[in-house]
DNA sequence: CAAAAAAGCCAAAGCGCTTTGGAAGACTCT
DNA sequence: AGAGTCTTCCAAAGCGCTTTGGCTTTTTTG
């Protein structure tokens, strides 16, 4: 059931037929509500590829997928996806996602764009001055960045949490308890939440004239092994930290492991934040001590992004304007004063 | 640079020129490669809406994404969707993810396979009879599998793992180190790979003579938490399992966790061996008693299923040939004989 | 009431590609 | 040399939609 075939059984021509499905004016309500009872009555859906060639819109957002055989995706993705899906569904929104070497995404975005294949794209784990933000605001299609990159001499939309503000107060809640040596256990500090949690963490440090050590901050790839070989590194210097910030609930599983290697408890001997994304299958309260965090949905992101794309695409919205969440901090068993 | 433009300055039609780009033999070499030539020069790359319109081919594969409020993604599927990338990649298919709601796919599957959206569609966790699968296959796209279903009256591509042999073997294991009560903690045992696994446990026991206890094999959702219920639930029985088998290492954690609780040990008073999908940032090695596993990995099966998917698009491959992967045990720490 | 404006509809021209059905020329064969 | 066969290329017809420009008919206006 095409167009041509509608309009002919609705004998209307096929202008008609389309301009009252798609709501144009110049159409009598009564025909409109005819057209499109009969389209409905018939499951009439128009063909998204003649339209997509006619219109250039393909009711589709886009998402270069770093891949390789020795690149990881992040764990984090699946549960933005989660809140991106849901959202899109709502909104008959497709995602594509094209893969695409980790060393030359760019090639891949340029392609996306020339041969118009989605409407928009996001843009995820970004760096200061990433080269992708920059060149897909010089392409020209709308976007959304998940995070913040840094240092443009323009501006772009953004939906980012408040990562300084988390481990500024994270790490403020552990100097008052009167912990001197705080330790970071960070993401690859190559990406812009990872400096801005470090950031976080220095400024409340400073702020009671204390420092972060040189050796007691760590950048690794968030594994559950690297949270541990990071915290025994740690916990076995002479001036070993007596609380530890930890960019994530998986990493935090090692640090957990490691703590307990070496004898010693927390939070008696040790005092443990960490973020968390929000996972269902891995919750905070569960650890064997319970962990306090700083807490922040990565799936409610996920759907705020797929909110502004749909917006941006329908021109609802414009501008370069930045979001930026506040970042809940839940204290539980896992951190006490610092030992004597 | 479309066609038209492309085929005016070389002095030659479009027809000559798309056939040249297309590899068709009714075309002098000689002009082929002036053509090609031109067009890489150029870079003209044809316009792949006009293409999909005209071919109905997308270069797309698909997957319906199930989503909702309290539908939760697998994190299994970003370690799928690694390998599946890394393929595709390869050979330009991107992947297209049409959320759904989690109780309506099957508008969904229509609407993508009705508009052309996708050359191709995989599957995953199927159950038996799935419902995807018979409507799938009644549509008439190309489609894998990837697991199991079972029941129905015509064949099909799948590509699974030998989860009844893994869990077979491991069950044998258990009972070969003279523990006589083995539990099964497993996945939703709506999915096949659960009834398979439970059967694989079974069989093993019943050749030794042995039964698995009614309340000693649950099925839940794979969570850290629930692993941790259920252990508890099963060691605070009377008749106590002396080992475990787990579907996997997220919920092995809260085992592990549960275990520790009850103030027992592994392997002393409970062995353990779990399913390892072999994730990149959890590795049973690493837990605080190396962990047994069965291990396969859910990679390999994306990239698997994504060359099974690019072989049927282009003809390549054809017929129902299901193929069953063999799962390695891995034997580390967490088992031992059964205590007295 | 005639003229101007608005409403409602349509035919046809794209969008950029593939593919069908020839046609022209070169080549082979008797 | 004439008929038949390849080879090589082309014009034009789709694919199914949107949109431009124009044509009637109805409504509004001075």
């Amino acid at each position: 059931m095409n167009l041509k075939q509608l309009a002919h059984m609705l004998a209307l021509s096929q202008t008609t037929v389309s301009r009252a499905l798609n709501g144009y004016p110049e159409v009598n309500e009564e025909t409109r509500r005819r057209v499109m009872d009969a389209a409905k009555r018939h499951g009439y859906r128009p063909n998204p590829s003649a339209r997509r060639l006619a219109t250039g819109k393909t009711g589709m957002i886009g998402y270069v997928l770093p891949t390789g055989a020795s690149v990881d995706i992040d764990p984090h993705f699946v549960e933005f996806l989660s809140g991106l899906g849901d959202y899109a569904r709502s909104h008959e929104l497709d995602l594509v996602l094209s893969p695409a070497d980790a060393d030359d995404q760019e090639t891949t975005y340029r392609r996306i764009v020339a041969n118009r294949q989605v409407d928009a794209v996001y843009i995820s784990s970004p760096r200061p001055a990433d080269r992708r933000v920059a060149l897909v605001n010089s392409l020209g299609i709308p976007f959304i960045v998940h995070g913040r990159s840094e240092g443009f001499d323009f501006d772009y939309a953004f939906t980012d949490i408040d990562n300084e503000g988390a481990f500024r107060e994270a790490a403020r809640l552990l100097i008052q308890l009167g912990h001197r040596r705080l330790a970071l256990i960070n993401g690859d500090d190559r990406e812009t939440f990872a400096i801005h949690r470090e950031r976080g963490v220095r400024r409340a440090l400073a702020a009671s004239g204390l420092t972060l050590g040189e050796r007691h901050v760590c950048s690794v790839v968030m594994t559950e092994e690297n949270g541990y070989r990071a915290t025994r590194r740690l916990l076995e210097e002479d001036d070993a930290p007596t609380a530890i910030a930890c960019s994530s609930l998986i990493m935090a599983l090692g640090v957990v492991r490691a703590v307990r290697d070496l004898g010693l408890s927390i939070p008696g001997d040790v005092s443990l934040i960490a973020h968390d994304d929000v996972f269902p299958w891995l919750r905070p309260e569960n650890f064997s001590v319970p962990l306090s965090t700083t807490r922040s949905s990565i799936r409610l992101a996920g759907a705020r992004v797929a909110e502004r794309l749909a917006a941006r695409i329908s021109g609802l919205e414009e501008g370069a304007r930045g979001e930026v969440w506040p970042v809940d901090l839940v204290v539980r068993g896992s951190v006490a004063g610092a030992p004597a």
